[in-house]
DNA sequence: GGAAAGTATCTTCTCGGTAAGATATATTCC
DNA sequence: GGAATATATCTTACCGAGAAGATACTTTCC
């Protein structure tokens, strides 16, 4: 940081700071959240679908389109993970009786029981994590971070 | 997130949040950082080498591992990383006089001329990104994550 | 002084993500 | 009513990053 004050000097580098942060942060949190899911032999994204289905309710079914929208990843994606649960028994893919080119995601019953028991441990070990802030902080920072979003998505 | 409440009431997902929007804001400032390296045809993880020999001051010269100490990735990543730098002859790869076993890693001259250039704009485009927040609100968010980063450090 | 163990450094394999291609349906014009 | 274009959806090939393995040097003990 401080080295580029010496080699560009005529450059103000201050941006540069809290870009760095949050980006080393956000690694910093996923190296601690990912060996909850690899306890489990899941990847970050395979929890994300499971958990998307779980989330939708009965009966934890969506497309691989709806979940490539709500866990923001490209459809190709979801065709790899999908693939990996369905392995693993945790899901099963079924075609569409509407729409022949549609295929339905649908929790087995071990993924139901396998992502109830991960999404309890993973929102303690989350707690966890933002526990060394207190709640004032914590609250100030939520606030801060949807505010600079919010100007980024315009 | 509100599904989390209905589906699953018992729990308590507020940390949930927090985390979620720091994720998506360091995916979106990705998204926005990356056309200024891709313009130049490098990936984010290039510059970060280019940065680091600019960086270091002439002779702009750094060993694999060095690279891989300042850009926090593997040795492995350093080594792809610096094969494309090569090919597009911004660096060069020499065998260390002292030690037969280390390499060093320099700058060309064009590698030199095109990290200057890079560096402005992107510098300015950090800069763009974070004018959306007020000078206070960026110094307390500034602030904010690097006290979070402390207690994660331990 | 020589040899063997330890250490540091670098390149090849495995894995996850994105981009392009293939297939099926809807729609619109004749 | 039929055909051709446009659109939506999914699976297969490339690309980049990380982990294990190979190589070379140093050091220490006999």
């Amino acid at each position: 940081m401080a080295q580029w004050a010496v080699e560009r000097p005529d450059l103000d580098v201050s941006p540069m700071g809290i870009v760095g942060r949050l980006h080393r942060l956000a690694a910093l949190l996923d190296a601690e959240l990912r060996p909850v899911f690899a306890a489990a032999g899941l990847s970050d994204g395979d929890f994300d679908v499971l958990a998307s289905l779980r989330r939708s309710g009965s009966p934890f079914e969506l497309s691989p389109g709806e979940l490539a929208a709500t866990t923001m990843v490209t459809s190709g994606a979801v065709t790899k993970r999908v693939d990996r649960l369905l392995a693993a028994g945790l899901v099963e893919r079924t075609v569409c009786a509407q729409d022949a080119r549609s295929r339905r995601i649908r929790l087995t019953r071990s993924g139901v029981t396998l992502v109830d028991d991960l999404v309890e441990k993973h929102v303690a070990n989350e707690r966890r994590l933002v526990a060394g802030l207190g709640d004032l902080e914590r609250s100030r920072l939520a606030h801060l971070l949807e505010t600079w979003g919010r100007t980024l998505d315009g």
